[in-house]
DNA sequence: ATAATGTCCGAAAGCGTTTTCGGTTGACTC
DNA sequence: GAGTCAACCGAAAACGCTTTCGGACATTAT
């Protein structure tokens, strides 16, 4: 009960050799049916488990598969971090393999990181998110020979295996929705260009303008950091403009509850004046006043895909450009998306009242 | 370049043996400080790693821990998660020890994979949480001798290394606060008593009330899940009573969130009629309107702390009971908590027509 | 001069697997 | 009854590191 079973000892208590018993485990094709049922039986009676460090050392092969986790900007993405990780270990642990989680500071100490893993090769394949328009990982990892997969696209994707979602459709369907509602102002509130994601998101909201035969203007764009303080920010911008828009695709949840703050503080109301779409589908949107509209992405099943993919590559039996899959989002009516209102911004001044929108009622 | 340097190859190119260079590199007294020199110079230079299964086969340990995520009730308080999560893998980078991320479906797989971490040795620490009043994995863990730390604490706890926030003595203050600011009737939205922090929030409320000298009414608790549904339908509930509350302590923030969607529905305003005072400090509850008072909870540290404690019950350097540390939350005032309103519930006929507080307005 | 002491290093065993290679059975052919 | 061929298994090397043990050499004491 002490020491764990080894090898050794249940090839001793059925008088075979180590080797033996190691094949018979391993479903060898010479070694007797009868043989593989008595190990079998032992070993489970036993409890034995294979010493991982042993195995692994033996196989030239980790089992192990590494997270990267994107730490710049901090609480931004978190919500579906732990749920994406939660995925991806799940279907590991299916195949008997592992998640470590990996948290560099900064991209330089990224980089040494990666050197670290091409040498001790402890870890087998990393799965990388918030990709940027220009991400030097992806030639990093490919001289340096790791089998890696990425959460999200970047022009230097091309040969690499990739899950994203198509932000660009996506954001294209998301104006087309305003627009069919009515609106002919649609601004929108995007991330920094150096994100992939983010640029892709300008394309489409951009695509979406022209498809809907509404004119361009560039007045209508607004870039901020990924947050909520940022999404208020570029929404106080937008407000001040001399003809403001009255509808806003925002980049993410996160910026869209930033940009609902500022909508109240002006004294008009979240879906009504000024109508908005997130893009997430998390949770906590559903939560505030008004629920907010929003895009959403699957996230449940990411990280099952993302471990399988990276699986399969590290084994070989797959190339890395013929795993690239594209998901799309799917729109989640709630009601931040309404059509606009009619007189508006002419009656705005009636609203400008600073009192909260939500707070009346009772009059103490 | 294609291959990983060994300990081998810069064993020849000196003209030293393997042991040697091994020694040389771990520091070993034996060793002239020439040859160290040397030694760590050629490393440096061939940019060596040492094969970390061989290494941890060699030692017999694993210099990994494992994080066993709470898997139960799924998007609860998975917003620090990953904080949490990003805290611990930093820490125990800094000692070139890694994470992996341990998902087990339900309470018998948790026990399973215990036995099989047990054999393996391939993980040679645990962070629990999510603890419960009675928790079985105290004891197993105990049994099978698997090093761990509790983030919380639990009926079976008491020998053990655990990291706690003093809930008790969170909620004795959130009531106090509530009852300095006048209030006489406050609730307690509590979470499952299975759980344990559960448990010591629902002690903490009652030793607030009694230290008020507030006289304890038992139709003033409200036990639910912890959810945004299940704080909605328990404040429903607490709105049906013949004498509502004029302030609530919720078990946590998501509950807390869901409570004040509850109180519009009736037509009221949290902060005005009915105080509300979260639990977590969770950062969404900044960016909901009005924005949510809450006890925060570190979680900064937290990661590091369980990290550091973990890893020295590992090395054995220390023993489990000397490593139980209980941290304070702190109040973080935002504009839930309020003096009770004067006249209500009185005047509560007067505004309870079902209307949405603030979504009303747009007759398309 | 011999012996005792220290300093530094090499040989080799061990960690627990996997896997190659070869050897021993017995049955089956001719 | 000698040779062939499967079928089945054991011995041993290999993976790359740590660590024990002992040996070589120089230095100091006797």
């Amino acid at each position: 009960m002490g020491e764990p079973a080894r090898l050794k000892v249940i090839a001793e208590r059925l008088n075979l050799s180590q080797s033996t018993v190691s094949r018979a485990l391993n479903d060898y094709q010479d070694i007797s049916d009868r043989t593989k049922r008595l190990v079998r039986e032992a070993a489970n009676e036993l409890g034995y488990q294979p010493n991982m460090h042993a195995r692994r050392l033996a196989l030239g092969k980790s089992e192990t598969l590494g997270y990267v986790m994107p730490w710049q900007d901090r609480q931004v993405t978190e919500s579906f971090l732990s749920e994406l990780m939660a995925g991806m270990a799940k279907a590991l642990a299916g195949y008997g393999w592992d998640l470590t989680v990996l948290v560099p500071h900064n991209v330089a100490e990224e980089l040494e990181l990666f050197q670290r893993i091409a040498r001790t090769r402890h870890i087998s394949g990393l799965v990388i998110s918030r990709t940027y328009s220009d991400d030097p990982r992806f030639r990093v990892l490919r001289d340096l020979q790791i089998p890696f997969v990425s959460h999200g696209r970047s022009n230097d994707s091309d040969g690499a295996a990739w899950l994203d979602v198509d932000n660009e459709l996506a954001f294209a369907e998301m104006t087309a929705h305003l627009a069919g509602l009515g609106h002919r102002r649609i601004a929108h509130i995007a991330g920094p260009e150096v994100y992939n994601f983010a640029r892709q998101r300008r394309a489409g909201w951009r695509r979406g303008i022209s498809e809907a035969g509404l004119d361009p203007d560039s007045a209508l764009l607004e870039e901020t950091e990924l947050s909520f303080e940022g999404g208020k920010a570029a929404m106080v911008r937008l407000l001040a403009l001399d003809s403001p828009p009255t509808a806003i695709c925002c980049v993410s949840d996160v910026v869209a509850i930033g940009a609902m703050q500022a909508i109240r503080d002006a004294g008009l109301v979240p879906g009504r004046e000024i109508s908005l779409i997130g893009y997430d589908g998390l949770e906590i949107g559903a939560w505030i006043e008004p629920p907010l509209t929003t895009m959403r992405q699957p996230q449940r099943s990411a990280g099952r895909q993302l471990a399988e993919m990276l699986i399969s590559l590290v084994e070989g039996t797959t190339e890395a450009a013929d795993n690239q899959e594209l998901v799309r989002a799917s729109l989640v009516r709630r009601e931040t998306a309404n059509p606009p209102v009619s007189g508006w911004p002419e009656s705005r001044q009636a609203v400008r009242q600073p009192t909260r929108a939500n707070s009346g009622g009772v009059d103490s």
